[in-house]
DNA sequence: GCAAGGTC
């Protein structure tokens, strides 16, 4: 019998061959010079083998030639327009080898990868060898890797070829091509005719379903960078010089608050705790812990891992993969499982590594009972295995070797055991405060050993007694900012694309390269981080769709995960190829036809981006200065500068810094409060009485000078947000209803009036408040240094507010921003909410990628009716008119509140706080109110600090805005 | 001149 075996590519040819003929093998030259035959007698089957291949997708998919001329119809005809199948030029001396090999032989059996797209490949190498010898019988050989005891099974146990996966895979690429060539030709076609510069340089603006997702992302996060703000903070910090082993050592304590946004606050607290000559160790605990060994790789794990650790691209990294994949170094590497087969034979692949010079004693050490199970992921595409070697390679240099020795230290890593080791944590009271410190001793490196990639760094406490008292060293007032999110960088757009399901492991880092490649998207070095950043043509193009509103935006990931739980859908056999076919088709020429007709605004908003910059260039913008250069003014509040190199700890002169509350007060910045200078510091100046220092004792309790304020050990964001830490002098005579200056603030809590400047009473007495409108479209005037220039339009392009898109809900407020992070098919998506939470809100609820509906009357609820919504729907079932947790399919029962909870969804879990079952943290009465309760944690008895006041969100007394828990939704975050 | 997915 004769068997003709149809590799997906001519390496695993060559490599199975070398396998099933134990090396006997004779090989002939084909037409097309990657592919040979590789002839041989296989004797466990009796058959005469005959193993050749092709090279990934034998056919190709196109348009008539009625229909490939852009001028020769209309492209919306292309929903419609027949699709044939060919054999493409490129591969015709594929076709003509396998017509002769096929005519010969009695099976044909198919070796291509196992997963959807090797499915589909299989049923193009059948089509074609079935017209050589209709009657052919085909089998499907079934590995994951090129190992023998795999190669073997597969050719002694073949089984069929999945039809349905090969359909679903066909109705894929047809989808793909009518989509991507109708609305590709539309905008291209219109944009040239509508605007001289697409005229002139006749690129193409083409869409594609992973495409847009992939540029949208870039996009996203550039907005959000852009309408950052940053927000100062402050935190008390304390420490305490001890002796341990001979010498000298700093213990530094953590506020249990972590900091705070209130500065008079912190004060207040501070002051407090200044009453209290010494702290008090509470608790000394020491228990042992673990630091986790990895998880086993996959392919976007690898390519993140190449970026952040051997900084190699996504695409670099998969290449060489490929390569040592393809040399028998490696398993597939494209594969999504995180988890082995209980059957796997670790022993022979943890032996061939023995011989390492590097890491072969750590994997011997395996061998001899250092072996542990790898952890289990939650992934497993049922294809491959995770990407492991497969056979030592001892001879590479550069990034082949980089990646390879990555790659198996991860698998001896993951074979090995987790790192132990033994945690002090002390805890400390003071006054009223609490305050921790942790030690760490690691006991056994174990994984560490073999995986340099990652650290566990010991770190040693002095002894301490449980009900011991200390006078602290230091104790200070810090403060802080918080910092800018990053622009977008390689391995965050893979992690994202992953995890929205746009593109695939071998395809993802293509469609990064395509968004660059159209212009769409721009790459910039920070350092040696690249980042990407949209062009104004991306931008442009992103925002007109947007001002479009489908129902499902184009340039979010929701369109294609629907794609893709048809495709899988159809796989299942629970839809034909054709249903699915037709309904999506259907989908895709309604939103053409309303693409075409509303194009208009993506012709006004690619304008509006291009030219803006152009017209910027030409009259003289400050080419990216942005309106950050007024550094250094005064906020009315004696603060100073904001200066991050200012250093108290190390600034002789500190007159310049401090807060200069009091009338005249000399501002100061001792590290001490009781006139016990640090080692080191200077001496104090001035004559200054109030100044702690020179009152030989403690600072008045009530007094706000004696009060050391050191910079921030935070950085400082990088966007050019500096504007709004200087105040205009209008802004210094604001007064608030009681006649003092008002403080100025921003919102900080992620919602639509993020980063929005607003006035508030600096003793929180009157409740004054009131939005700094001017102030803030005024920070969003002037040219952005971020917005490139894009086909050298022009320079630089402003954000304005009016391009970040806010709904309102049925209060007639600004709506929020949440995103679904519950399992499912909404998980990831983002919609819009009420500001005041589900149970006191109007239950206003959209998709963020589904255009906003029409304004309706807000109803009042009863509480019997707060489970559900209108207009909301269901996170669980995806229906309309209750929440998930009142949905008939099984709802969740109600939680006080979505942060902070115990993972488990009843308050029969323990508390996270303090252990305790029957309540949730965020409702614990024994833990320390945290941020949104903090003004009424401090002592009432200066009277100014309660939660009397409104909440500046839902107007409701008894917490404040800043409260995120007040307002969220369960099950997003 | 168009997509996404294979591979060279």
């Amino acid at each position: 019998m004769r068997v003709l075996c149809v590799a997906e590519k001519p390496s695993i040819a060559r490599s199975i061959s070398q396998i099933l003929s134990g090396g006997r093998v004779e090989t002939r030259p084909t037409q097309n010079k990657f592919i040979k035959n590789f002839d041989f007698d296989y004797a466990q089957t009796n058959s005469a083998f005959t193993v050749t291949a092709v090279a990934g997708h034998l056919l190709a998919h196109d348009f008539p030639d009625a229909y490939k001329q852009w001028s020769s119809c209309d492209p919306f005809t292309l929903f419609d327009a027949p699709i044939h199948a060919m054999v493409p030029a490129g591969n015709k001396s594929i076709e003509r080898n396998l017509l002769n090999e096929a005519r010969t032989a009695n099976t044909l059996m198919i070796w291509t990868d196992c997963d959807r797209e090797g499915e589909n490949i299989g049923w193009e190498i059948i089509s074609v060898c079935r017209k050589a010898r209709p009657n052919i019988v085909v089998k499907r050989a079934r590995f994951s890797a090129i190992i023998p005891q795999q190669i073997h099974r597969a050719a002694q146990h073949p089984v069929e070829l999945d039809k349905a996966q090969a359909d679903a895979v066909e109705a894929r690429i047809l989808l793909d091509l009518r989509i991507g060539a109708a609305f590709t030709r539309m905008q291209t076609l219109t944009l040239q005719n509508r605007l001289p510069q697409f005229r002139e340089k006749r690129d193409v603006v083409s869409y594609g379903p992973c495409q847009f997702p992939t540029l949208g992302f870039v996009v996203s996060r550039y907005n959000q960078v852009k309408s950052f703000t940053p927000e100062d903070f402050w935190y008390i910090f304390l420490s305490l010089e001890r002796e341990l082993d001979g010498e000298m050592k700093k213990v530094e304590f953590t506020w249990r608050r972590g900091h705070l946004f209130e500065e008079d606050v912190v004060i207040e607290i501070y002051e407090d705790i200044s009453e209290f000559p010494r702290a008090r160790v509470v608790k000394v605990t020491k228990k042992n812990v673990k630091k986790w060994k990895p998880l086993p790789l996959t392919t976007v794990e690898l390519q993140k891992a190449g970026s952040r650790l051997l900084k190699l691209t996504p695409k670099k990294v998969l290449d060489i993969a490929e390569k040592l994949y393809q040399q028998g170094f490696l398993s597939y590497p494209r594969t999504e499982t995180d988890q082995y087969d209980p059957q796997f034979d670790f022993a022979n692949l943890i032996g061939k590594q023995t011989v390492d010079p590097a890491w072969g004693r750590f994997a011997q050490g395996l061998q001899e009972g250092g072996f542990t199970s790898p952890r289990k992921g939650k992934n497993n595409d049922k294809a491959h295995p995770p990407i492991h070697p497969t056979a030592h390679a001892g001879n590479l240099a550069g990034d082949e070797k980089k990646v390879y020795d990555f790659i198996t230290r991860r698998f001896l890593a993951s074979c090995s055991k987790d790192a132990e080791g033994s945690e002090t944590v002390v805890e400390v009271e003071y006054g009223e405060e609490q305050f921790y410190a942790t030690g760490l001793i690691v006991l056994q490196r174990n994984y560490l050993d073999v995986y340099p990639y990652e650290k566990w760094t010991a770190k040693e406490i002095p002894d301490f007694r449980e009900n011991e008292e200390f006078e602290p060293t230091t104790c200070e007032i810090k403060q802080g900012q918080t910092t800018s999110p990053s622009l977008l960088t390689e391995a965050d757009l893979v992690a994202l694309m992953n995890k929205n399901g746009i593109g695939t492991d071998a395809t993802i880092a293509q469609h990064i390269q395509t968004i660059i490649d159209r212009e769409y998207v721009i790459e910039r070095m920070d350092g040696t981080t690249k980042h990407l950043l949209p062009s104004t043509l991306g931008i442009g193009l992103v925002e007109g769709y947007n001002e479009i509103g489908f129902d499902r935006s184009l340039s979010k990931p929701q369109l294609r995960r629907e794609a893709s739980s048809f495709i899988v859908q159809v796989c299942q056999g629970e839809k034909s190829k054709d249903q699915m076919l037709m309904e999506s088709i259907e989908q895709y020429r309604e939103m053409y036809v309303i693409a075409r007709r509303e194009f208009e605004k993506v012709i006004s908003s690619v304008r509006r981006y291009i030219e803006g910059n152009r017209t910027q260039n030409t009259t003289g913008g400050n080419g990216g200065q942005g309106p950050g250069d007024g550094r250094g003014g005064n906020d009315g509040r004696g603060r100073g500068t904001n200066n991050r190199n200012d250093n108290n700890d190390n600034a002789p002169d500190n007159g310049s810094r401090g807060r200069g509350r009091g009338a005249g007060r000399q501002a100061t910045a001792p590290s001490s409060r009781r006139g016990r200078p640090p080692p080191g510091s200077p001496p104090p100046e001035g004559n200054d009485e109030d100044h702690p220092r020179n009152r030989g004792g403690r600072a008045a309790p009530h007094s706000r000078t004696g009060v050391a304020i050191s910079q921030p050990d935070v950085l400082a964001s990088r966007s050019s947000s500096s504007a709004q830490n200087v105040l205009a002098s209008s802004d210094r005579l604001r007064k608030c209803k009681c006649g003092a200056p008002a403080s100025r603030r921003t919102v900080t809590q992620t919602c639509a009036r993020q980063g929005r400047l607003f006035y508030e009473c600096s003793t929180n007495k009157c409740g004054f408040f009131e939005w700094i409108e001017d102030e803030d479209s005024r920070k969003n005037d002037g040219p952005s240094p971020l917005v490139p220039a894009k086909r050298a339009f022009g320079a630089e392009q402003p954000i304005t507010t009016s391009n970040i898109l806010t709904r309102q809900c049925r209060c007639k407020e600004d709506a929020v921003q949440r995103t679904v992070t519950k399992d499912g098919i909404n998980k990831g998506r983002i919609f819009w909410t009420c500001v005041k939470g589900r149970d006191e809100g109007c239950g206003f609820f959209e998709w963020e990628d589904e255009p906003s509906k029409p304004a309706q009357p807000m109803t009042i609820r009863t509480a019997s009716q707060n489970n559900a919504s209108s207009s909301g729907r269901c996170f669980k079932c995806d229906q309309e008119g209750h929440w998930a947790s009142a949905c008939p399919t099984g709802g969740m029962p109600n939680r006080p509140k979505s942060h902070g909870a115990s993972k488990s969804d009843t308050p029969a879990a323990a508390c996270f706080k303090c252990g305790k079952p029957g309540h949730y943290s965020n409702v614990c009465p024994t833990a320390i109110p945290l941020r949104p309760d903090s003004r009424a944690a401090v002592p009432k008895k200066r009277g100014g600090t309660t939660s009397n006041d409104e909440c500046l969100r839902c107007g409701q007394v008894g917490h404040y805005s800043s409260g995120m828990d007040f307002h969220a939704l369960p099950q997003a975050s």
